[in-house]
DNA sequence: ACAAATTTGGACACTATTGTCCAATCTGTC
DNA sequence: GACAGATTGGACAATAGTGTCCAAATTTGT
């Protein structure tokens, strides 16, 4: 059968993915210069012809790895949105409960931290393909927060002027305590996690209650 | 005379301060593996055996850079603490600017974007280096901006229960839309910053001004 | 102008890495 | 069991980087 280099679609599924898995990491602890192809190989557990058999060169590794992450934590965020309290009857309640998931999901789901961390890392070296992620990621995310929050604030649970900037404004709560912990890979402890989520949505309501 | 290889103190100050910014361009730029010992010289227009002799190997010139990253971005933090409005006339319109004084040195600095940078790119690899920064750095800001909030709220001005929360999260809100742009280097324009510097010190105060 | 220190550029050995080639081996399928 | 495709390990050239040495050139202090 026919193996496109670029869609290897499902057959050597667990290969690549092992591949594609280590690679982020590798890519994530020593920077793009720093990780060896060598390196990424034997975490894998692979050979290193593997690698270039199946995805080809560093370059283009690079952008594998970038774009399954992208994908699948841009899938996990919008899944996890599903879940705003768009209709709550307990504000507070239910919207530090969807803060608590999208820390889990945004903070401490490995995909997600790795992507911040490359895009931090790697960011001015690609522009091209994190201008995208850009696009794809935070560019995506907000509006779609915020039009939640247009929805709370229409049916009278919230007000607000600007929803886009309240948005921004959520997520800069619900994430203050935890970059700091994240970028260094140290995992914040769940009732870390919790905590600040609490404390974030109660700040956010204060500001945005009806009066 | 005496030059010591660890404190060269005065006499080779320009050319060693040449080597360290240079240094710390290039370690932003390609991260530490990706950052040639050649391409710093070239960059500070020195020749590589001036980098060996004045500072020693790469491994020392990173701690070098971090060091005086890390000096000189806290001595700045520190010096526009000073500023901060203990007794204010008008509350909102003081710590507004306050805020856009913090966000120019913090964020449109270069020597504060870059030990971010490095932090976040080599925090893993260099625990200790960075343990000793997170200490001096958000260890001991959010206390000393946490004190200047209780002091306010002590008078009156806030309504705080937890003043090291509130120093969070008016950190958090007030550098929440430069993060992106500060990571990829692009420098936000003074329009922007000085619009959420305003939109920051609303938000905070609609949730932390007394009732 | 002289002497001391510093800087320079180039050569050097050594190591690491990339990407390719290939024969041997392993895998699953018929 | 035989076959095709994937996988492996190892060898390979080419390149790049680190850290050292040294003689010549340059700057610096006096």
């Amino acid at each position: 059968m026919l193996s496109h280099p670029e869609a290897p679609s499902d057959e050597p599924r667990s290969k690549r993915a092992a591949i594609l898995d280590a690679a982020a990491a590798t890519f994530c602890k020593e920077g793009y210069a720093g990780a060896s192809i060598d390196a990424i190989a034997n975490t894998a557990g692979v050979s290193r012809q593997t690698i270039y058999n199946q995805i080809g060169d560093k370059e283009k590794l690079f952008k594998a790895v970038v774009a399954q992450l992208t994908e699948y934590s841009s899938a996990r965020f919008f899944a996890i949105l599903e879940t705003f309290p768009t209709e709550p009857r307990n504000l507070e309640q239910e919207l530090t409960a969807f803060a608590k998931r999208l820390l889990e999901m945004s903070c401490c789901d490995q995909h997600g931290k790795w992507l911040l961390r490359l895009a931090n890392m790697e960011g001015q070296r690609h522009p091209d393909l994190f201008a995208a992620w850009r696009q794809y990621g935070p560019g995506r995310k907000y509006p779609a927060i915020a039009a939640r929050f247009a929805q709370l604030a229409h049916a009278g649970y919230l007000e607000v002027d600007d929803p886009t900037l309240a948005a921004r404004q959520f997520m800069a709560l619900v994430s203050a305590d935890i970059r700091f912990d994240m970028q260094f890979g140290t995992r914040p402890s769940q009732a870390e996690v919790e905590a600040n989520a609490e404390s974030a949505v109660r700040t956010f309501l204060r500001a945005f209650a009806p009066r």
